[in-house]
DNA sequence: CCGATGACATTTG
DNA sequence: TCAAATGCCATCG
């Protein structure tokens, strides 16, 4: 053996540079209601198309008062994020439900059936 | 500077 | 279809 990966463990996120961050967040604040958006999706509008995980840090790092639907964000598999603690994720996902979109007790819902189509 | 981790995405078996 | 591996970039110790 030689290389193998790694688990995981935990992080505390302080603040990403200003202008990313700035930007990923106009991006979400420009998601219609009704829509959902993916990491990947926000991304790419951000500018960066290669860069989904960092978008989750800068949503991770979002204040309480944030008035961005970041709860409008997913991933491609169309669950909520919440990474381990789905309670929290619990309440967005009746936030969702009262945007219109189907979500599951799980948090699995259907991105597809809710894909935001993006326009310059 | 190097190693490890992460609200992800994509590809391969 | 699901599980595992790999890739990409940024932040932290």
């Amino acid at each position: 053996m030689s290389e193998r990966p790694k688990p995981a463990k935990r992080v505390e996120p302080e603040v990403l540079p200003p202008d990313f961050r700035t930007v990923v967040l106009a991006v979400v604040a420009r998601i219609p209601k009704g829509k959902l958006a993916s990491y990947g999706q926000v991304a790419a509008l951000a500018g960066f198309p290669q860069r989904p995980r960092q978008v989750g840090m800068v949503l991770s790092g979002l204040p309480e008062g944030t008035k961005l639907p970041w709860h409008r964000v997913v991933n491609t598999r169309g669950y909520v994020p919440s990474r381990g603690r789905w309670w929290g994720a619990f309440e967005q996902i009746g936030r969702l439900r009262d945007e219109g979109i189907a979500v599951d007790d799980l948090g699995n819902l259907d991105l597809e059936a809710h894909r935001w189509s993006p326009r310059s």
